[in-house]
DNA sequence: GTGAAAGCGCTAACAC
DNA sequence: GTGTTAGCGCTTTCAC
């Protein structure tokens, strides 16, 4: 065991070397006060002794720690995960890491893994809230220690911050107008049980796309989700189907509720589309798998990951760069067709 | 803009309170030594100046971040996601963070990856080496700067570390075996081109199993897919199932495959399970939602991200935990029977 | 072009 | 119980 090999530092470096430890320090940053052949000297001797930085040590002198911290609600969520993905991709262009932390939906948890990167670990936090949130004070602490953050995803109203979201209402507004082209009269629209802003403004997407091709909103075709599942979706379609026979399209604010639907559908002896149509929201791997293939609104899950990234940056490179004016930035959702609610 | 607001630190308390730095730390860590009076005094002012401890002078000083590196191949991958919320978990319970680097599966990246995490970032390291990988002499890095680290999921024989892993021939061998106990006879087995380990333990277990039964074993019942993807599964299994119409059951080494290879059954008028028996491996939510629904071998994700990140902490907190000889774990899977094995 | 020295904010060894 | 002091390893004035 080399437990008494101790790491090599700069100063080791500068010893061998008979220059100082600024010497050593400027030439690895290849500052151009040193010469070339100190600067080759230096180099050549970090490597023969294979120096690796200490960078808990530069960055406490810095202040700055080349990571950023990212607040999710879930992880085993496809969406998510291709946030994450656009985060880790983007980050990687500026040599930064991320640190993610799970609140698992936990208000609680949020807020601790706010206090957390409230500390300084991180120069920048993103930060998706979980369902829980609505009282949003915990995030004074990021302000207070001027940890620049933005909010993806979810839009939480009240809250003054850059935002990056889809554009759920346009999303849910041509699902429905396509659905309303296909043919479809009896339109039911299937949400969750959240007063979340996207979920409403799926509703009014919804609407709106009613209201601009002249059919009348029935209150009995809106119904809310307890719990988001396959089988819950199913069960509620079931019984909406059993009572409005004459509907004969459903828009899901998720593909997973999509999904309950079409089995619904399809255990009623429904054909789908012909008798009725069907179309979710997400594009989960899984609408194109499912028989018929499920038509859907894509959120361009990397570029919110992506965006969010760069406004960040852009924050923490310049801490004046919003100036209290803070952007929301709405990425296109798109509507794919596909099998369950194509009629020709 | 409040930019001139210095972060205030112990020494602002310890001058507020006319007393050395020395005690309001100790006070603010509730060591014993200090009086219950100061405690409360030391502790009341950090409240009043809101006072928030700087990390990383305090990791400087103690040589510890309380944060590990997490690298892995992909990370919108419903398996891997499940692994890293194992992880997520159990860091918490310890007050550690996982800073989550994803090397898509390109051995650039990892490497990178890992010199980063050796440069002394983090406490320790799990990874799960990507596909390209199979030099892995940068793992070296990590050893040298005495940054323990476990290996998951993926088993790189003649990588010496402590490693967490499924039960990839008893998964197999045990979804082949109930193939053959449902009555199928000839059993084809639909593997990736990748020589990990892995997919060789699955294989091993489908020859075990078939052996087991006086089956002999039929090297054209074995397919190979380039890139794994439903359609490529559709495709060759279609192809397979033309040239060998006997065929009545397939065992999938991932639930994709599988997936594919009902699509072509079904394409060439085979019911299922009547016809044609078929088996997956981890799975995917999807494997529930597919018609008729994925018997399949579950894979325990997050007791993998679990037990790898208790074994890591073990070693971060007893560096010569391992004392060279290295555990290797293995996680039971579980065979789900669902309606695509299963004929009574 | 290079060196000396002063910290970044905190912790810990050693005093008393 | 509390204070003094000496760093952790690096960066950055300020000299020369």
């Amino acid at each position: 065991m080399d437990k008494n090999k101790k790491r090599v530092k700069q100063s080791d470096i500068a010893e061998k070397l008979g220059v100082s430890v600024a010497t050593v320090s400027r030439a690895l940053k290849n500052r151009m006060e040193i010469s070339d052949e100190m600067k080759e000297r230096v180099k050549l001797a970090a490597r023969e002794l294979s120096y690796q930085p200490n960078f808990m040590a530069a960055n406490l002198r810095s202040q700055k720690n080349f990571s950023i911290g990212v607040i999710i609600p879930r992880i085993v969520h496809e969406y998510m995960a291709s946030i994450i993905k656009g985060i880790s991709q983007e980050a990687s262009t500026y040599n930064y890491q991320i640190m993610v932390n799970v609140s698992d939906h936990s208000y609680a948890k949020e807020v601790k893994a706010v206090e957390l990167f409230a500390s300084g670990i991180v120069d920048g936090v993103l930060v998706c809230a979980s369902n829980e949130t609505t009282d949003v004070s915990h995030f004074e602490n990021l302000r207070n220690n001027n940890i620049p953050f933005v909010m993806f995803d979810k839009d939480i109203q009240k809250m003054e911050a850059p935002k990056v979201v889809v554009d759920d209402f346009s999303g849910a507004y041509r699902a429905v107008e396509h659905l309303i082209q296909q043919g479809y009269k009896n339109i039911a629209h299937m949400q969750d049980n959240m007063i979340s802003h996207g979920s409403q403004k799926r509703m009014k997407g919804y609407y709106s796309a009613l209201k601009k091709y002249g059919i009348s909103k029935n209150q009995d075709y809106l119904v809310s989700l307890q719990t988001i599942s396959i089988e819950e979706s199913k069960r509620l379609t079931e019984e909406l189907l059993r009572t409005y026979p004459e509907i004969d399209a459903i828009f899901a604010i998720t593909d997973e509720i999509a999904i309950g639907a079409m089995q619904a559908a399809q255990k009623l002896g429904k054909r789908i589309p012909e008798d009725i149509g069907i179309v979710g929201f997400s594009n989960w791997q899984i609408s194109q798998v499912v028989s018929p293939t499920l038509s859907t609104v894509a959120q361009p899950g990397i570029e919110v990951g992506r965006t969010a990234l760069k406004l960040l940056m852009q924050n923490i490179e310049n801490p004046r760069y919003f100036q209290d004016n803070f952007p929301i930035k709405i990425l296109k959702t798109k509507l794919l067709v596909r099998e369950s609610s194509f009629r020709g």
